[in-house]
DNA sequence: TTCAATATTTAGATAAGACTAAAAATTTAT
DNA sequence: ATAAATTTTTAGTCTTATCTAAATATTGAA
């Protein structure tokens, strides 16, 4: 069984991967975590010695599949406590973060079980995550950012990249919710900014809101 | 901030001085956080230095008012999640301990308060125990044991002493729950069992149950 | 009250996970 | 292709929480 700083390492590793399908390197691995270069190499030695990581000196890291299953156990275990404190707790989407990344770490089977079935079995957090199945399988979703959306389409928000509480605030502020219907106008060249229209309102969407919002085509 | 292994070392002591308000050794200490009487004295000292509890080498330690909250506060919510866990997961109430020790620790103020809100704002746990207020008061009850009610007593069984899976697995395959009520008829001097009337049927208790089961006269 | 039994503390060691500083390997730039 | 820059690893230290063994204090029995 993992300790909770060996779960962390793997969800690091996990995340890092997600996208492209190369060896994750000592370094990000030591930035996502917050810690220092030499502090992987010690972590990653040991998650080598469990048969979680597959490791060559120098030549960064990739999951196994026991490694992989084990990241994602604890993933599909945020998530689902994410749901459970939006839709049961009365916490915000910017507010849960915190709280799960303990939560996540609760060993109980039963648990966990039955926590998906109280919540209905969701399939997404409160910020459009895909909630990994009790075997691992992570739904695939269509989304793709808002940034790449061609003029003229509509298309609806169904997650964001970036959980922060300063971007969920700022979601917030301006009335985007996941749910919330967009049409992409036109493209500013000079700032990469996007005008848009949200509930029949025209707006401006920065480059950086635009590459941090998930959206699928309606 | 209390560690965690600090909290588990403050639980010790409240349960341990909770019926008599003497100081508490070491070695009870560690005997109940199955540790080595050394370990303790470590732990002892740490906590002093923190002003949690009061100690004189040799003399055994008490709990300040501060110790007493962080305490009360990890029981509160230890309290909390088992009644989640009962009311709202499906988990059976010898189930329940082994997970709640886990998420006793979880720190973050909003969740206890919404947590006992969405239950309700209960006022006991599956096992009859009193759950402590926000602010560390701990309701109190004039539950006795079974043990002790004198002879033609009707009562309510209203907590456990002992709560470990094999004594609520005993009480649930005698049909033995909160809120059943008991019908003292006669104690055998012999082997101080009892000999009492449940749902109208005439069982006889041992003296281990009797002393394990907590009743309000009624 | 004095000595044996018991309880407690101290001293020194260990493992996990972090750190700093230095060494070694790899990558990049000229 | 070689030197410089960067990345990664190693070596050694620190803290927390544990342990064993030894030393010291307290308690209790004769």
């Amino acid at each position: 069984m993992a300790t909770l700083s060996e779960e962390n390492y793997l969800k690091a590793i996990f995340h890092l991967s997600k996208y492209d399908k190369t060896a994750v390197s000592t370094n990000a691995i030591a930035q996502k975590m917050e810690t220092k270069a030499s502090s992987a190499t010690d972590m990653i030695k040991k998650l080598f010695e469990k048969g979680l990581i597959d490791y060559q000196k120098y030549k960064g890291v990739k999951l196994t599949e026991n490694g992989r299953l084990a990241a994602v156990s604890v993933i599909r275990k945020h998530r689902l406590w994410e749901v459970f404190l939006v839709d049961k707790l009365r916490f915000s989407w910017d507010e849960v973060h915190e709280v799960a990344e303990q939560l996540e770490h609760i060993k109980s089977k039963k648990l966990t079980r039955e926590l998906d079935a109280f919540l209905d079995f969701p399939t997404e957090d409160p910020h459009g995550d895909p909630i990994p199945d009790a075997n691992g399988n992570m739904p695939s979703s269509q989304k793709l950012l808002l940034a790449k959306v061609k003029q003229l389409q509509r298309c609806i928000c169904v997650g964001v990249k970036d959980s922060t509480p300063k971007f969920l605030q700022y979601l917030d502020k301006h009335k985007i919710a996941l749910g919330t219907e967009i049409t992409v106008l036109y493209r500013e060249s000079y700032d990469e900014s996007m005008a848009v229209k949200i509930n029949n309102i025209q707006r401006s969407i920065s480059k950086e809101v635009a590459h941090n919002l998930f959206v699928k085509i309606s």
